[in-house]
DNA sequence: TCTGGGGTCCTAGGACCC
DNA sequence: TCTGGGGTCCTAGGACCC
């Protein structure tokens, strides 16, 4: 596979090569000296969400602020940041809205304001980049730095304050031998803070913890691991390669395998993200339950999300309907089209046609179109895309 | 407590072909 | 009549992340 050239940075090769990458030397801005080492580095801001909400009105500092949905806790939806303030009283990430507001007395309940986010963000990356070192975006408020520096804990304490100067937002650094080992080192660095994690220290840091605290393990597999007796990640590292396989497969049990002894991928890659396809996708406050509100609501997805399509400027190759029915039980049923199209007709068609598909005596509480498009690297295997995600 | 919205990647199994 | 083994494509669904 050919990875774009001058594009990656190989911090080192642990064990297992990684594929295809060609490489460069990131510039050096700190340490530059004969001892200058490649390092990773993840940085990661701090209650991203709520910090933007308090800068834009600064009464809200110190406040326990809840930032989800339309700001109701009467409506379905969950948190997606709570400020450090509101997490004292226990609410979190992922938590229903209503519940949150019950827990945290005096909760400022604020909508998601994603255009404000996204401008904040490009505020942070554009900083991180004026670095002049490999910046790799992860999210909104997350990416990872290649960088060659003798002293990586001065240089991310460099990255905090110039960040910090620029956008009056404060990150946490993990600092990291492969990119595994930083993204988990960035956990013990906040708030605000510095953490590094190579082979030298991993399993003295991760070797008691519990399987999920790895970054890939959720709650399905650290239980099909616990079923192994696997539960901590010293456990994890320990077992043989043909116990994970024969549980997981070929692919995810070398993965899996790999995250206990801590290894990953060495490529910081700033080539720019390519997206596979696009999705909308809603909650309904009252479900649906006649045939004709479901048409109708298919009909509106389909064409939001092939309208994200027309953006890219690339044809619609597949399309999914997501179904969530009450309680709370989901489905996908998708659809090859026979041809690539990029006529919208031809894409909400097919999406109509998979409502055939779904069960007419359930209520729905969701639904869901994803339109997946056709990739460069369709026509020309030389052309292919670094895929993100996977570490 | 009652679970959003936007993504990515992997696996199992059926259909079909040689 | 009943049947192998391998390959590819496709759909459904699972799992995880921010």
């Amino acid at each position: 596979m050919h990875v774009a050239e001058n594009r990656g940075l190989v911090v080192e090769r642990e064990r297992a090569p990684v594929s295809g990458v060609v490489t460069r030397g990131a510039a050096t801005m700190l340490g530059m000296d004969a001892a200058a080492a490649p390092w990773v580095l993840h940085v990661d801001l701090d209650q991203f969400i709520a910090a933007v909400e308090v800068l834009r009105r600064p009464e809200l500092a110190g406040r326990p602020v809840i930032v989800g949905g339309r700001g109701d806790p009467t409506e379905r939806a969950v948190v997606a940041t709570a400020s450090y303030e509101a997490r004292e009283y226990g609410a979190t990430s992922g938590m229903p809205l209503r519940l949150a507001a019950r827990k945290v007395p005096g909760a400022v309940l604020l909508p998601v304001d994603a255009a404000a986010y996204n401008e904040a963000s490009d505020g942070v990356m554009a900083t991180l980049r004026r670095l002049e070192v490999v910046v790799e975006v992860l999210g909104w408020d997350e990416a990872f730095l290649g960088v060659e520096t003798a002293d990586p804990e001065a240089f991310a304490r460099h990255v905090q304050a110039a960040v910090l100067q620029a956008t009056d937002l404060h990150c946490s650094v993990g600092i990291g031998d492969n990119k595994i080992r930083a993204k988990i080192a960035t956990g013990f660095g906040k708030p605000r803070g510095v953490f590094r994690l190579t082979r030298a220290n991993w399993l003295a840091v991760m070797g008691d913890r519990p399987t999920i605290d790895l970054w890939g393990v959720g709650s399905k597999v650290s239980k099909r691991l616990a079923a192994l007796d696997i539960t901590t990640v010293h456990e994890l590292a320990a077992v043989s390669q043909e116990t994970l396989v024969g549980e997981f497969g070929p692919r995810m049990g070398l993965w899996y395998g790999q995250l206990g002894k801590g290894i990953g991928s060495t490529t910081v890659d700033d080539t720019p993200w390519v997206a596979r396809g696009h999705s909308r996708e809603t909650t309904y406050q009252q479900n649906l339950t006649r045939r004709d509100q479901v048409l109708e609501a298919v009909r509106l997805l389909a064409e939001q999300a092939f309208q994200d399509t027309v953006a890219e400027g690339r044809p619609v190759t597949r399309v999914t309907l997501k179904v969530r029915y009450a309680p709370f039980f989901t489905q996908s049923k998708a659809r090859k089209l026979p041809a690539p199209t990029s006529e919208r007709e031809a894409v909400v068609a097919a999406a109509l046609a998979l409502v055939e598909r779904l069960d007419p005596g359930r209520e729905i509480r969701l639904l869901g179109v994803r339109a997946e498009m056709q990739m460069p690297e369709d026509g020309d295997p030389a052309e292919r895309t670094p895929i993100r995600g996977r570490l």
